[in-house]
Parts: C-alpha cells; sequence; structure tokens
DNA sequence: ATGGTTGCTTGGCAA
C-alpha cells in the first residue's frame, strides 16, 4: 500500500480545470495541492473536484491573485490557514490526512515571487519575499512541524541549486536564484531539518526542472526551465519515499500553465 | 541587453 501527493501550481484553477481533472484521472494522487488558484473560495470549482472522486477540499482564496487549496480523495482534518508579513494574502493552507497507520500533516505555500529586482531597497516586492521566508523559518522551527509525519510543497519560487536552473550564470543575478533567496531557502529547509524528496531521486548534478517560462514559445527545444516547485518531507518520512513522478508532458497540454504537477508516493 | 506570454480584467499589474 502506498499514497501518492501531488503539488501543482494551477495558475487559474478555474481555467485549468479540463487538464487539473486529465491530471487526476490519468495520475490519481490521493492528495493534490494547487497554488496561484486566483479565485474567492465562493468561486472555486469544488463541485468538479467532488464529482471527480476529491471530495475532501480545504481552500484559502483571493480574488485575482494568490490562492492555494488541498484537493483530497480521503478525509482531512485540522485545516488551517497562516498569514505571513501581515499582507492578508492566500499563500498557506494545511491539513491532516491519515495514510496507513500515520498521521501526515501537509503545508501547501505559495511563496512570493519577488518582483524583477533583486534589490530590497528598490523593490519592496523582493523584500516581501526574503521577510516571507524568515517568518517560514521562524515558525517552523517554533512549532517544530518538521519533526515527524510532515510534508511541505508548494511553489516555493526559488531554483536553490546550480542544476535546478538551465544556466546558473545566466540566472545567479535573476530573481528566484540569487544567493541571497538561496540562503533564506535554506534556512527554512534546516529549520525543519527537511528531507528534499525530489534531489533525494534525481542526484543534485542532474538538471531538473519544474517550470518554463510562457515568454519562450519554444519552451521545449529551449528548455531554460528552474526547479521552482518543492516537496520536502520530514525525515521520519524518507525511509517511506517511493516514486517521484515530474509531469513534464503537461507543459505542452492545451492551455497549460507554466509549472507541470509533481507527485511523489510513500509507502504507509 | 531586452523582450518575450499569460491571467485577471478592460488598463495595467503580476508572474
Amino acid at each position: 500500500m502506498s499514497f501518492k501527493i501531488a503539488t501543482w501550481n494551477i495558475n487559474s484553477v478555474r481555467l485549468r480545470m479540463p487538464i487539473v481533472l486529465r491530471y487526476l484521472k490519468s495520475h490519481g494522487p490521493d492528495v493534490l495541492c494547487l497554488q496561484e488558484t486566483k479565485c474567492r473560495d465562493s468561486e472555486f470549482p469544488s463541485s468538479d473536484l467532488r464529482a471527480a472522486g476529491y471530495e475532501h477540499l480545504a481552500i484559502n482564496g483571493q480574488k485575482g491573485y494568490h490562492g492555494v487549496a488541498i484537493a483530497s480523495r480521503i478525509p482531512l482534518t485540522k485545516i488551517d490557514k497562516r498569514e505571513f508579513c501581515q499582507m492578508g494574502d492566500a499563500r498557506h493552507i494545511s491539513a491532516t490526512f491519515s495514510a496507513g497507520k500515520r498521521d501526515i500533516t501537509v503545508h501547501n505555500f505559495y511563496v512570493p515571487a519577488g518582483g524583477d529586482i533583486a534589490d530590497r531597497d528598490l523593490n519592496p516586492k523582493f523584500g516581501h519575499k526574503l521577510d516571507f521566508l524568515g517568518e517560514m523559518a521562524d515558525w517552523i522551527a517554533q512549532a517544530k512541524l518538521a519533526e515527524t509525519n510532515a510534508i511541505l510543497v508548494g511553489d516555493l519560487n526559488i531554483a536553490p541549486l546550480e542544476h535546478d536552473v538551465w544556466s546558473h550564470k545566466a540566472l545567479v543575478k535573476v530573481v528566484s536564484h540569487t544567493p541571497i533567496e538561496v540562503e533564506r531557502l535554506q534556512k527554512v529547509f534546516d529549520a525543519g531539518p527537511w528531507v528534499d524528496a525530489l534531489r533525494t531521486k534525481i542526484p543534485a548534478d542532474q538538471k531538473l526542472y519544474t517550470w518554463w517560462s510562457y515568454r519562450s514559445p519554444n519552451w521545449e527545444t529551449a528548455n531554460k526551465g528552474r526547479r521552482l516547485d518543492h516537496m520536502w518531507i520530514s525525515p521520519d518520512l524518507k525511509p517511506a519515499l517511493q516514486d517521484l513522478d515530474i509531469l513534464k508532458e503537461a507543459r505542452g497540454w492545451d492551455r497549460p500553465s507554466d509549472h507541470v504537477p509533481v507527485m511523489i508516493s510513500l509507502k504507509d
């Protein structure tokens, strides 16, 4: 027996319902975490997800921007949302579910993208991103979130390793891959400490991407991707980690998100 | 070096 959990920045859940349902049908995650749903809770396509067998929903949305949600085949309890940086943004939701003998809590995050200029004095959005990561690290450490039976997923908007981007040299000053962001993300990681599920399965010396910009019409041949989406697990879950599936093919689906779904399976 | 595209909305951000 194993269970599957996936994360996907969907860039408007209402617009993407055809491909969400396609993914659920073809890959059957037990739990799907979405980011950038971009709609109010009342506008969330709950009935379509329920009809597809994902009856248990945890939604934290807002009009037009951000928004996170968890759709699950198995019951969700202890649904909780946390606000960061007193911005009122919908960027986190958590829930607990039973997987075999374990009760696992998943934290679903959408970290601020941070704007275009990697300087907090010139660009408040970059400062917000750094502050958000600081609050994440403090909370994870204080609440001991990663001690046991915990998973952190989401669009963290940072590609930390050299081979998480198509060219380390070309992107080292580009927001998402700058040393200060990588350092802040590392503090969030160490606050667990977490285990990087993707890099446990695919070594750090291999290129690995989950996002390809819309601004490249030939995204597939150019392949200038970045690994912005992450799945971290508490150390006790590492022996249970089975498979990893990064569905690059979904970037080529009709009216795609610029991110692709990432799924791990864990034996229970 | 710059601009490239998409979504939410319909002018201009945000990503």
